[in-house]
DNA sequence: TTGCTCCTCACGTCACGTGAGGTGGC
DNA sequence: TTGCTCCTCACGTCACGTGAGGTGGC
């Protein structure tokens, strides 16, 4: 056999040299994707330093979520035509795909910023935030009668955003008229809100910057009004007027505590100074 | 059983919530990831709304690389100092992702851009180009002693290529100092190149914009000296002066066809009109 | 009853990874 | 001889997907 060892690489040298595993190769050669060029009688491969092309191509497209099959398929009919359709589809799919792991690296900024926030927050506080404004997509709560509308009014919202392609959300929460907690009126929210980022055409409503009267709650949902009465009497107390909606946001959620019961939650309202 | 259809979804619902397959959820709950919070005596699965917070916690450490594994592990031990590192170190992780996916999407674009300009030439025309300037990365290429000089070069060009952190290259060729074909001496390459994006600080030479006179190859590298000496005769004829190195770029290559015999090999070189 | 959804197996698939046990060249 | 690399099975793994065959509610 004809090997040289200075112009022919091992299946271990030549794996290296791509940064696969032995494995890969073995595997490739088994399922007659890429074999090597030359196998010595003792049955050991050697691949020429040319075939890096071809393992760049098997590469390339592996990275445009092709299945080997799918990339043998194309291997064999491949042509300048079809390498022209072929790219131009997964340039598509992949600028989508940026576009989501884009939306998700804010989403991971925006979390961390916040639950670096909530750890280092004094949750027994009311205090006075300066915020910027907002765009949010809101969706009409159902009115309260039980739990079963708090499900129903969610699963709409869920459905909404769906049905607006809103995907991979900052975060959520719920809207409440502040009149209605001024009138002593039923407890019930009016909105459901998703952000949804300053460039967004989805959004439907403007939370608008200002001051806003902020305290948190602790105890889980079913005691979440105490704290809106604590904010209001607050406001009373310091003489502040508290205008258009508060804002309930959750900080902690199941991504770092268990359950309901251990949400950090924040409400927060407007208020004319 | 307490199973209130207004409230509680079927494994169906929820999936389709969530734009998953069924047998996603009876496989997370059939490894304990992730089960319904109700089981009717006939087997039935029951959803909550409120379960789509967890559902969406695992979907997002999923597409942050998380195996199922890793993800129950970290759901079992969460907390806020947990999760702030964990999105931490997700958050380089995704941005090295992004940045993969951005050079490919470049290479894509500027293989779509050469593939479509590469069928649409004329092969057998002499031109000359208008060219911007060009960063590279160069390695000397090793003195001609046969095809094992053109693989130990290719080799060492490789080895340097990721020694320097040099991947997803946009396009790599061979540098031929044009006194050599002048002086009519042995035809032997100086250099390998790889071009290296205008922003990047890993290129050590700098192809400078200018007219480059330029011709195709079509029947393979072995006889590729052809192309470089109808270039030389054709400046003569034409009285142009030929200058610096010639650069041979592939056009074709695998990707689009099968064996070297068909790429089609681009041979350019700066004139001075 | 029909159509749709629900369920549980069990086996398949995709792209390798992981030993186990043995060979071969400097 | 030692250490390193090569090989071939065969089985494992990960995250589901795919029928097959049967049940259940409006």
């Amino acid at each position: 056999m004809n090997v040289n060892l200075q112009t022919h690489l091992t299946t271990g040298q030549f794996a290296k040299l791509m940064n696969v595993s032995k494995d890969t190769l073995f595997h490739y050669d088994q399922i007659g994707i890429f074999s090597p060029e030359i196998k010595d009688e003792n049955g050991y491969r050697y691949y020429l330093i040319n075939q890096m092309d071809v393992f760049n191509v098997i590469s390339t497209l592996k990275e445009l979520d092709m299945s080997l099959n799918e990339i043998k398929n194309y291997l064999d009919r491949r042509s300048p035509t079809e390498l022209i359709s072929l790219l131009e589809n997964k340039k598509e799919a992949l600028e989508r795909r940026i576009q989501t792991l884009e939306r998700r690296r804010t989403m991971i900024m925006e979390k961390t910023f916040l639950t670096k926030r909530a750890t280092s927050i004094d949750v027994s506080a009311i205090t006075i935030e300066q915020v910027n404004e907002e765009r949010l997509f809101l969706t009409n709560a159902a009115p309260f009668l039980g739990d079963k509308s708090i499900y129903e009014s969610m699963l709409k919202h869920q459905h909404s955003l769906k049905k607006h392609n809103i995907d991979a959300p900052i975060s959520s929460g719920w809207m409440l008229n502040s009149n209605k907690i001024k009138k002593n009126q039923v407890f019930s929210y009016d909105h459901l809100f998703t952000r949804v980022g300053k460039a967004s055409s989805k959004s439907n409503f403007v939370k608008k910057e200002g001051n806003y009267l902020t305290a948190y709650h602790t105890e889980g949902y079913s005691s979440v009004r105490k704290t809106y009465e604590k904010i209001l009497n607050y406001a009373n107390k310091t003489g502040r007027t508290i205008e258009g909606y508060f804002y309930e946001d959750v900080l902690l959620d199941e991504l770092s505590v268990e359950g309901y019961e251990k949400y950090l939650i924040k409400i927060a309202v407007n208020v004319v100074v």
